[in-house]
Parts: structure tokens; sequence; C-alpha cells
DNA sequence: ATGAAAGCGCTAACAG
DNA sequence: CTGTTAGCGCTTTCAT
């Protein structure tokens, strides 16, 4: 007897107002269940929610945030500002980021992801502002863009930044102390013995000029040497620049700190094929302890950066200021963890 | 004499009618203008292009989107199927991720990013679609979600998922042929003198249930053993498990096919701390050649997913989608790295 | 508790 | 070539 076919009547429902007209009531008043508002009979909810399971309606978010002026979405950009390609601290990063989705989904929001070149597009962090798709923006690295984030940040509230923290600096940032995990780093390898130290790394990006003058702290308090290892960032070139570099120095070196874990990875590759033994020769320590840290042979000794709390911190902060509260910047202390190679 | 302020009688420019009364002009010239319509004198255009940039006027994409329909955005959905934590695949998803990130914006498109939790939220892929803020979606990694994904397909064109092949599936789909890989894996074990092989990673995700049926493929053709040690994907854990394996079958093994770059390395680890040389006793071959799989010591063998392409044929395959048109589905040939763990 | 109506900011006919 | 107008789908007063 039944048809067999309950849709024989229905075009496809795609508006709050195709629900309201089989609901027999007005769009507003779905609009109002939907939302789950207080001044909605509690039967008319129920019937307009079940309508809406049954036709897996779902109210368009773009129209409904042109009306209400927010998105749900948070921007989260990563500005490759030194290397346009691939960083190797990409995959710190990609940690970072992942723990963003879900600190972010959790709290409501949907994430938008830009990988920007600034040297291509001098623009990138207003026109992403500008874009009206965001409700707020988090900033994955300041690259060498601190200027361009002091600007930003003076006009627009809604911005938190992972990177370094600079004394006096305007925008909110969240970050470990590089400064102190550099001399953390510098620390362990003399008191592991190495009295001429290499920092391996480019001292461009101000995270790592950061590690580096802690390094440097360390180094000359102690009376100990350290040179710096410039190091472009680029996976391929790496390798081979890492290797001209111990041939360089060879035998002048006995303890280096790389600036991330992975291009401690890459440095102590190149050791071994050198056959300079680790940590009997020459001392490593790396930065960042990703999974990778434990997985090398010798396993590494680094500085651990708390990614889950950054993460974390980062999205916090940023709920704040999207209240239009204030907020001061997090400072995470690093913390040294002592493996084998140094 | 100047005021210095050249913004005294300037309210913000925020919408197209404020800058079409700046300019003189109606707002529809205004948009016509700045999207570059042919219609448009020269001078007038000029005109208010300058305008915009000079107010660092954008036009907002909600309001845009809304009335083209369209977004201008692709979602992008990583689904964590067997194991609700961080993957271990997350290292070859990430990195897939970020050449998604570039291809996308390479064709004008912006990222939105979500991880769900198939079990949390069994209308995820509907909801996603459904949200009216993106224009496409790719799946990344069909983890235990096949089936769905094969009904969303049905009723809904703009979708290519990453993922495993296979014969007379409706969904649109792009990845390494597992199979061959496995074959190509356990083929290469047996070349390097193995003759008990094991599967190293859990069977349940589709690709890695063909990455074991490649292998045995391989295996029952040379006449030789092949046990599956299934491994969690939770990193924690898996290191325990695979030195369980490992202590469960001493010396009845001697030749090991990872499912992954990632378990590979673990499970070199639990090698060495066993005293098992490789590849002398046991030989080892992994899979994805990911950056870390040349760092291990000694350097793994392994199967090459060619991630770029992956990525490029993932969104050229979306775009076609979009226009309408139906498109089969892309396997890529996986590729034999030989190094020095067999 | 519900309906009617007015827009959010933009674009695309349709006129001129 | 440009202005005018009518919405995109939703939320929110303001009435009732």
């Amino acid at each position: 007897m039944a048809t067999g076919d309950d849709r024989t009547t229905r075009a496809r429902v795609r508006t709050i107002t195709d629900l309201a007209r089989i609901a027999g009531v007005s769009p507003g008043t779905v609009s109002r269940a939907l939302a789950g508002k207080s001044l909605v009979n509690a039967k008319t909810r129920e019937k307009i929610v079940g309508l809406a399971r049954e036709h897996g309606f779902r109210p368009n978010q773009m129209a409904s945030g042109l009306r209400r002026q927010k998105t749900g979405v948070i921007g989260v950009v990563i500005p490759l500002g030194h290397d346009a390609r691939q960083q190797i601290s990409d995959s710190f990063f990609m940690t970072l980021l992942g723990y963003l989705a879900d600190e972010l989904t959790q709290e409501g929001y949907d994430l938008m992801l830009r990988r920007v070149v600034p040297g291509e597009d001098a623009d990138w962090l207003d026109r992403f502002i500008g874009s009206g798709m965001i409700d707020g923006v988090i900033v994955i690295g300041q690259s060498d863009q601190f200027a361009l984030i002091e600007d930003v940040a003076d006009g627009y509230l809604p911005m938190v930044v992972w990177g370094n923290h600079k004394e006096g600096q305007r925008h909110c940032v969240v970050g470990t102390d590089n400064r102190l995990g550099g001399r953390l780093a510098a620390e362990r390898l003399i008191a592991a013995g190495a009295r001429r130290l290499a920092f391996l790394g480019d001292t461009g990006p101000i995270e790592f000029a950061a590690r580096f003058a802690g390094a440097e702290d360390a180094a000359s308090r102690m009376g100990v040497s350290l040179v710096a290892l410039p190091t472009l960032l680029s996976p391929d070139r790496a390798s081979e620049e890492i290797a001209a570099h111990l041939a360089a120095h060879e035998g002048e070196i006995d303890g280096i700190f790389a600036a991330t874990d992975t291009l401690a990875a890459l440095c102590l590759a190149a050791l071994r094929e050198g056959g300079i033994a680790v940590p009997e020769t020459v001392r490593l320590v790396g930065f960042d302890d990703l999974p990778i840290a434990r997985q090398t042979a010798p396993p590494l000794t680094t500085i651990r950066q708390d990614i889950a709390a950054g993460a974390h911190g980062l999205v916090q902060l940023l709920l704040r200021r999207l209240a239009g509260e204030e907020t001061e910047s997090l400072v995470l202390p690093p913390q040294l963890v002592i493996r084998q190679s140094a």
C-alpha cells in the first residue's frame, strides 16, 4: 500500500525555507529551532529537528556566517620565508598543525590552512585576514616576517603567533624559550666533554638565532669556543652542506648543537659516513624531540619542545582574543632529554 | 601644510559600496572592476583598483561565495578510523597535505582541513559536504570507511580520495598500487636471501591489506613462508609490540616487510636492541620512502610512493570533477628503492 | 511562541 | 560601458 517512495512529492531540501514549508512553520522558527534557541515550543523544535535529520538538511554556513558576521573558521598560515620550498622544519610545523586541528575542532572551529611565500606576496597576512573567511588567525612561525607581523598586530586583535618572544614585542606569541634551550644544549655538550662547539643551522630565522645566542651564552661563560655552521634548510642540499662543513672543520670540533632534530639526524648520517664516532669523538644535541630523535643510532640527546602544550596555548589565547581580551605571550620551558648522542 | 592625516574624512572602507561611493561609481562597477571583467573602462578600473589598494580593501569572500554559489575552498579531511589518536602514518599524510596545500593554492583554492573520528561522528563526510563551506572534498585515506565513501560518491561528484583502488569501486581514488608494492617488497627480501618472511603492520586498513596480499602473492609463488605480525599504529605501543613479536619469533624470521617506513624505523631500533644484524641476519623493507628512510642505520630499502605526483593527481582530478566530468581513478606505480637494509 | 520583514556584502541580469 | 535591481540563505529585530 505504501508507495515505497516517501520522496514522491519532495524536492531536495536545501534551504531553511524549504524545510519551513514542509514543517508548516516560518523560516525564522526553523532557524531558531536548529540553533537550539530558547524560545521555541519543544514539540515544534522536535519536529523540525527530526525533519532536518530525515532530509539530511544542514544550514548553509556561508549564509549564516554572512548574516552573523562570523565564520566559525580560524586561519592557520605558515609563512615560508627563508626557503620557499619545503622547510626542513616542516615535520615540526606539521606536527603542531595536527594538534592545532584537534584543539580547534574541540572548540567548534574549522581550520583554514595556507602556506604562503612572503617574497612572492608581500601582502600575505592582510590578504588572509581581509578575506572575510576567518574569525582569527594563527601564524605558525615568524620566519623573517617579524616586522610585518608587528604591524598587523597593531590593528588586528585576534591573532596569535607561534615563535620566539622578544622583549617588548607587540604581537602575542606562544613558543619555547629558545635562548634557554640553546643554553641547555651547549651546557650538555660541555658536560659531556666537548670543548670546541659548533652550531649547525641557519641563524636567520629568529627562533634559530635565539638558540644560537643561548649556546653562545653558555659557551662564553664556560670558556669554550663556538662556531656557526650556517646551513640552508632544504633537505636535499642540507646533506651535502653538512658533509662539507664536517670536512672543513675536521678534527676541530667535538660538539655539535643542531638547530633541529631533522638537521641532527642528517648530521648523524654524515658523521657516520665520515667514520666519526658519536658521542665518543663528536657529541651531538638536537632540538624539538621529534619522533625521529628516538629512532636514530645512537638515539639523539635533544631539547624538547612541548608541542601539545603549544597548540593548546595558541588556541586558548586566540579564543580570549576573539572575546576582546588583550593577552600576554606564553613562553614555554624547553626540556633537556638525554639519550645517547651526548 | 599637509594635515598629516589623509584619513580625516574617511570611515574605514569595508564594503564594495563604501568604495563605490568614494570612487563616484556604482557598486556594480566596482565589483566588475575588481573582478577584472572585460566590460569596464580601463581608466575607471585603474582608479577603482588604486583606491582599493590604497584603502586595503578586499571584497568579502563569504558574501561573494554566497552570491556565486561557490566558495573557492576545497575541504581536506583525514578520517582517523582505526586509531583515534595520532596515526603512525601521520608523517605520510602530513607530507601529502603539504603538497596538497601547494597544489590547491596554485589553482586558486583555499584549503579547509578537518580531522575526524568516524567512530564518534558517523556523519562526518555528509556534514562536511553539506556545510556549504566547500566546493569539493579530498579525503586522505579510506581508513575503515570504504562503504560510507562509496555511498557518498553516488550522490556527490566533486570528491576524490587518496587510497587503494579496488576493482569496480564507484569513488574516484588516487593512490599507489599497494599490492604491486607489496609484491616488490617481498621479492626484494627473497632476492636478498630471506626465506621466512614476516609482514609487520595492521592488516585492517585496506591499503595495508593490499600490501600484505601482494607480499603473499610473491611468497607463495616463490615458495617461501610469510606470517603477519599485526601491530597497532600508535607510536608508543608499537615499539613494545614489535619487540614482543621479535622475541616470539626469534630465529624464525629472516625477512621483514614493514607496512610503513615509520614502522620499519621502529623495527630497526628493536632489532638493534636485540642484537640482530640487519641485513645479515634479518632483512628489512619499508614502505613510503619518507625522509627518515635515508637517515636510519643502515638506510632503509623501501617502496617509494610518489607523494608529489599523488597530490597533483588528486587536485587535477578534483578540478575536472568540479567541472562536471566523471573521472577515472589514478593508480600510481610504486618503486623499489634499494638501500642497505635488504 | 511564532511570523514578517529587513538586511549581511556581493554579483549578475537587465536596462540604458 | 555603467547604474539599478533583485536576490544568494540565513538570522534577527519587531510585531503579534
